[in-house]
DNA sequence: GGTTAATGCAACTGTTTGTTGCAATTACGC
DNA sequence: GCGTAATTGCAACAAACAGTTGCATTAACC
């Protein structure tokens, strides 16, 4: 009884209900948001007492951090085409899809409201959204070693370009995100690194 | 009764109290965060009684709303050197200072986690940023005009894509944002811009 | 099939939010 | 100044919510 629930007899039903808790808990975060969000309403919609929930994950904070953690798997698509506007393109739709899943809303949602107050919670959303930005290194490096981007192009910061204007759109002026946004936002930033723009000394 | 407090006897006490309410929750909205600020810490701050705010302001989304408005008046430097990159770069920077200042970062963030739940702090938010984003306007009429810039370029486009990075870099992955930030941010949408991304047809 | 971890349930405490009646204070017209 | 009514302070209150605990029930794992 010193560990925690759920780790003596972690098949069945105790796997039913964790899974159930945290889909719950990201559809609760992407409608209502992070501090809108209450273990009892998670409860309620999986379907699970609210005793449960607290002797399992005790704080919101780690229930939330563990249910964005549980979505890491959700891949953006890594075009591989060799066109690098169509692979920037592709790329932007791919962020661009996740910002407005469930999964994708509920990280943006909880990103601005959640962890100003909960360290364990910004660095779940830092390791989440890092992990996406490593999508874009092949597909530059291979631009600059075929002499289609300056040399020392640094592929994070075009990556974190590539999205600026899609998370501006959701977050600043809340104008729903289509594919043709992201088009723009894909041309805007290979402008950017034809120029030079993000070359590291 | 009708009518809320505050409106038949305005100055006086009430002018003092509504002034110190108001500095109280900028005070500490920038200090807490929006979802730790509540009205009773508002109105200890204020040293007012929380029947008094309740009574006057009646919600937590109005008295954000209003204090909020209040900073509306800060304005960003409109440059007016005829150099368009310079221009570009003078106004990013201006967008760096707002969004780095003491009051200017908790103030975005409580905007944007604020403007999730409540429909009227979300319109005091795109309020805010139109104002601001007029101010690009004119330099990019005058580059049009010369030739600097295609014709038919959507100068509001483009100031939301100038901002969107530093945005980014605040919100998104809490890095700190400095001038040479800006100066980047404003290279990329030149380079943009140029190229004919933001062209509405 | 037996044991025991995990869960459901109800009842509870403590905190927070928001309201209301009333007395004290004070702004504003005269 | 002065009277009156709006505003505020105060205390007490109701309601909602967070989080805990004891106990009975269910079911996972040997």
């Amino acid at each position: 009884m010193s560990q925690p629930p759920g780790t003596a007899r972690p098949g069945g039903r105790t796997a039913q209900n964790r899974a159930a808790v945290v889909e719950a808990t990201l559809a609760e975060l992407a409608e209502r948001g992070y501090d809108q969000t209450t273990i009892e309403s998670v409860a309620l919609r999986a379907g699970v007492h609210k005793t449960t929930v607290y002797r399992r994950w005790r704080t919101k904070e780690r229930l939330v951090a563990e249910a964005l953690e549980a979505t890491a798997e959700v891949q953006i698509e890594v075009p591989d085409t060799g066109d690098l506007a169509l692979d920037l393109q592709t790329l932007a739709r791919g962020v661009r899809a996740v910002l407005t899943s469930t999964v994708g809303s509920a990280a943006v949602r909880t990103l601005v409201s959640g962890a100003q107050s909960s360290p364990e919670v910004a660095q779940v959303l830092r390791t989440f959204w890092a992990g996406r930005l490593t999508k874009v290194i092949p597909i530059v490096e291979r631009a600059v070693a075929d002499g289609r981007l300056p040399p020392g192009t640094d592929s994070i910061e075009l990556m974190k370009y590539l999205a600026a204007p899609l998370f501006h759109r959701v977050l600043v002026t809340a104008e729903p995100v289509n594919d043709k946004d992201a088009d723009r936002a894909a041309a805007a930033v290979l402008a950017a690194a034809r120029a030079g723009v993000f070359v590291v000394i």
